[in-house]
RNA sequence: CGGGACGUGGCGCAGCCAGGUAGCGCACCUGCUUUGGGAGCAGGGGGUCGCCGGUUCAAAUCCGGCCGUCCCGACCA
C-alpha cells in the first residue's frame, strides 16, 4: 500500500484527555478514533492490528478443535429470563424494545444462546463440544476509560465447553488454559494466569490472564519462588502468629475523646497497636446491614465479602446509617454486644484476646475484647486483602503484589445454564443428565490495546511482527530523488512478490517527518532509500532496538521476508 | 452512583475574573525557497465559543438549568 492514498490521520499531541500510554498512540498513530464514551472507531490501521489480534485467537481456538459460529448480537428476553440474569445482571445490560414493545437486549455474554443450541445435543456420544464465535459485546460500563482498555462495546473470543461430566469439564478448562497460554505468548503478552473470583458468572473455578501494566485495573499478588498467583480478590498470605498475651483480661470501656482512626487508637492510654485491634466496617449487603470485622492493620476486600456472603449489591453504610442502627459515627464502631444485625469476621481475628474496638458511643472504646466471649460472630470468612511482602501460603517467600490489565478469563461454570435451558443428553445407561460448561473469553481490542501499553517507547508504538499493521515501511527521503524512487518502487514490487505486507511512504513530505511518523505507528522494519541509494544500498532498520544497518538493493527484499519469516513461524 | 475537573476550527491551548462582535501553535490550501530527524517566507480557508433559557444596548465572558467528556473510588474481556 502506498501511504500517499492510505488514510493516516497521525497526530503530534495526543489528546488531552487521553491518559493511558495505548490510549494516546493509537489515537496519536492514526488507529482509533472516539465516537463517544466507550465507542471507538477503528481506522484502518486500528483494523488491520485488529484483525491479526483476532487471527491469532482464532487459530488458538482451531488448534484444540473448537469450531466457529456466529450467533445474533441482539437477544429477546426470554432466553435471559429463563436463566435468571435479565433480574440478576441489573443496568449493565442495554435493554431496548422494538416497535412491538418485546423486551430486547443487547448480548454481553452468550452462555444462554449457545445454551439454547445446545439443546440440539442429544447424545453422550456427541460430547465433548466446544464452540466459539468473535462477536461484538455491549456493557454499559459504568465508567469506560483508558481508550481500548475499557470500552461499551468490543469484540470478544468467547468459547463454550459442553462435558458429560466433571472430568470432561476440567479437561475442557485444561486445554483452554493451554491455548491461552499460547495465545498470549503469540501476542507478546507476559500473560500470568491466576486464580480468581467467579463473580456475576457463577460456578465452581476460574483463572483469569493478567499482563503487568501500571494501566491495568486489578492487583494479583505472586510468589516469584514458587509461582502462586491469586488476584487479590481471591489471594491469602500467610501470617505471622500474633501475642496477645497471657490469659484472659476484662472488657474495659473507656473514654476516647477525638480518637477516629485505627492509627489514633494506637496511641492512647488503654489503646493497642493495630494488629491487636478490631476494625468494624458497616456495610450494606443487598439492602441489609452488616458488620464486616478484620483485624486492624488489614483492609477488607469487598469482592471477597460479596463471595462469601454471596452478595450482589455491596456498598459501605453511610454515616446516618451507622448511628441509626449501631448508636455512633464512624471511628467509634464495634461489634461488642451486636445482636440484631449480622457479623461476619475475618479468620486472622479467630480466638484473639485482649483486643481493642469501638464502643458505639462517640469517643468511646473498649479493651480486652475477647472475640469468642464478648462478639457473637455469625460466620467466619476469608475477607482481608493481601499486602505486598506477606509470606506465600505455599513456600513463605514475599509475595509482590502487580498492577494487571485482565486480557482473558475462564470459568467452570457446570451446570447452571444447561439446566436453565435443559440441555441434557442420554448417557449410556439411557439416563437423562444435564451437561456441563465452561466459559472462556478474551477481549481482541483489550488485547491490543495490552500489546499497544506493553511495547512501545518515548517515539511510539513498537508493535511485535505478528500483530503489526504492515510488516516493513520503505521509506523514501526524497520523492525528488530518482534514483531513490526507482530503488524503492523495485522493492515494493519485490517485497509484495513474496507477499510481505509492506508500506510504501511516496508522500512528498521532508524524511523527518517519514522518520517519525514510521516509527509512531510501530511497524516493525523500515528499509530507507536515500543517500545510500548512491552506493547501491538502503539502510534497514529494526524498530524495536533502532538499530540501522546497510543492505544491497538487490538484496533488501529477500533480507525484509526472512525477518518477517523467521518473526511468524 | 459518590467525589473532582473540563467543554472555544481536525489536535493542543489562550481569551472568561474586570461583557464591546474570537485569537495563538500544529495541521490544511496556494506560491517561492528548502530537502536525512516533525523546514522558512508570503498569502489563504475553516469556529452555531456543548445545548437551552435568563440578565444586558451588547454575552465565549455574568446567572440558572440541561447535556457531554475526562480523572479518582464501587464492576468486567
Amino acid at each position: 500500500m502506498r501511504w500517499s492514498k492510505l488514510f493516516i490521520p497521525t497526530l503530534r499531541d495526543a489528546p488531552a484527555d487521553a491518559e493511558a500510554a495505548s490510549h494516546k498512540l493509537l489515537v496519536r498513530g492514526g488507529f482509533i478514533r472516539q465516537l463517544h464514551a466507550g465507542h471507538y472507531s477503528l481506522l484502518p490501521l486500528g483494523l488491520r492490528v485488529h484483525d491479526k489480534v483476532e487471527n491469532i485467537v482464532r487459530r488458538g481456538m482451531e488448534q484444540i478443535g473448537a469450531q466457529e459460529f456466529l450467533l445474533p448480537a441482539m437477544h429477546p428476553a426470554s432466553i435471559w429470563q429463563r436463566s435468571g440474569r435479565w433480574e440478576s445482571v441489573g443496568p449493565e445490560m442495554f435493554r431496548l424494545h422494538d416497535r412491538k414493545e418485546a423486551d430486547l437486549a443487547l448480548g454481553m455474554t452468550h452462555e444462554e444462546v449457545f445454551s439454547h443450541i445446545a439443546t440440539e445435543i442429544t447424545s453422550y456420544r456427541s460430547l465433548p463440544q466446544i464452540w466459539y464465535q468473535i462477536q461484538w459485546k455491549f456493557r454499559d460500563e459504568p465508567r469506560p476509560k483508558s481508550g481500548l482498555l475499557r470500552v461499551r462495546e468490543f469484540a470478544m473470543k468467547d468459547s463454550y465447553s459442553f462435558d458429560l461430566d466433571d472430568a470432561g469439564l476440567d479437561h475442557a478448562f485444561e486445554v483452554h488454559r493451554e491455548a491461552y497460554t499460547r495465545i498470549f505468548e503469540r501476542l507478546s503478552l507476559d500473560a500470568i494466569a491466576v486464580q480468581a473470583s467467579s463473580g456475576m458468572m457463577g460456578g465452581t473455578g476460574s483463572v483469569e490472564f493478567m499482563v503487568p501494566s501500571p494501566a491495568g485495573e486489578d492487583d494479583i499478588a505472586r510468589c516469584n519462588n514458587c509461582g502462586y498467583a491469586a488476584n487479590v480478590e481471591r489471594a491469602t498470605s500467610t501470617l505471622a502468629p500474633v501475642d496477645d498475651g497471657d490469659g484472659s483480661s476484662e472488657l474495659t470501656r473507656f473514654p476516647t475523646p477525638g480518637v477516629r482512626t485505627i492509627a489514633a487508637l494506637e496511641t492512647v492510654e488503654g489503646g493497642a497497636p493495630a494488629h491487636r485491634q478490631i476494625k468494624t466496617m458497616v456495610m450494606v449487603l443487598d439492602g441489609a446491614i452488616t458488620l464486616a470485622l478484620v483485624r486492624g492493620d488489614h483492609q477488607l476486600n469487598l469482592q471477597k465479602l460479596a463471595d462469601g456472603t454471596g452478595a450482589a449489591d455491596i456498598r459501605a453504610a453511610e454515616p446516618s446509617e451507622t448511628v441509626e442502627h449501631l448508636g455512633a459515627h464512624p471511628g467509634s464502631l464495634g461489634a461488642v454486644g451486636v445482636t440484631d444485625l449480622p457479623i461476619v469476621a475475618d479468620h486472622a481475628l479467630r480466638g484473639r484476646r485482649n483486643l481493642a474496638t469501638g464502643a458505639n458511643t462517640d469517643d468511646w472504646h473498649y479493651s480486652g475484647v475477647d472475640i469468642d466471649r464478648d462478639i457473637a460472630v455469625g460466620e467466619w470468612l476469608d475477607l482481608r486483602e493481601v499486602s505486598a511482602g506477606e509470606p506465600c501460603v505455599n513456600c513463605g517467600q514475599p509475595l509482590e503484589v502487580v498492577r494487571c490489565i485482565e486480557t482473558g478469563h475462564i470459568f467452570k461454570l457446570g451446570r447452571r445454564y444447561a439446566e436453565a435451558m435443559g440441555a441434557t443428553v442420554l448417557d449410556a445407561d439411557g439416563v437423562a443428565r444435564t451437561i456441563t460448561m465452561g466459559s472462556y473469553g478474551i477481549g481482541i481490542g483489550r488485547a491490543m490495546a495490552a500489546v499497544a501499553e506493553v511495547h512501545h517507547d518515548d517515539r511510539g508504538l513498537i508493535w511485535p511482527a505478528a500483530v503489526a499493521p504492515y510488516a516493513a515501511v520503505i521509506t523514501v527521503a526524497s520523492m525528488r530523488d530518482d534514483a531513490a524512487v526507482t530503488a524503492a518502487e523495485r522493492i515494493y514490487g519485490e517485497l509484495r512478490g513474496l507477499g510481505v505486507e509492506v508500506l510504501l511512504d511516496d508522500r512528498d513530505a521532508r524524511a523527518g517527518v517519514k522518520f517519525a511518523d514510521s516509527e509512531l505507528i510501530g511497524v516493525p522494519w523500515r528499509i530507507t532509500a536515500g543517500r545510500a541509494v548512491a552506493d547501491g544500498e538502503v539502510e534497514l532498520t529494526t524498530r524495536s532496538t533502532g538499530d540501522t544497518e546497510r543492505v544491497a538493493i538487490d538484496d533488501a527484499a529477500a533480507a525484509v521476508a526472512a525477518l518477517a519469516d523467521a518473526a511468524r513461524s
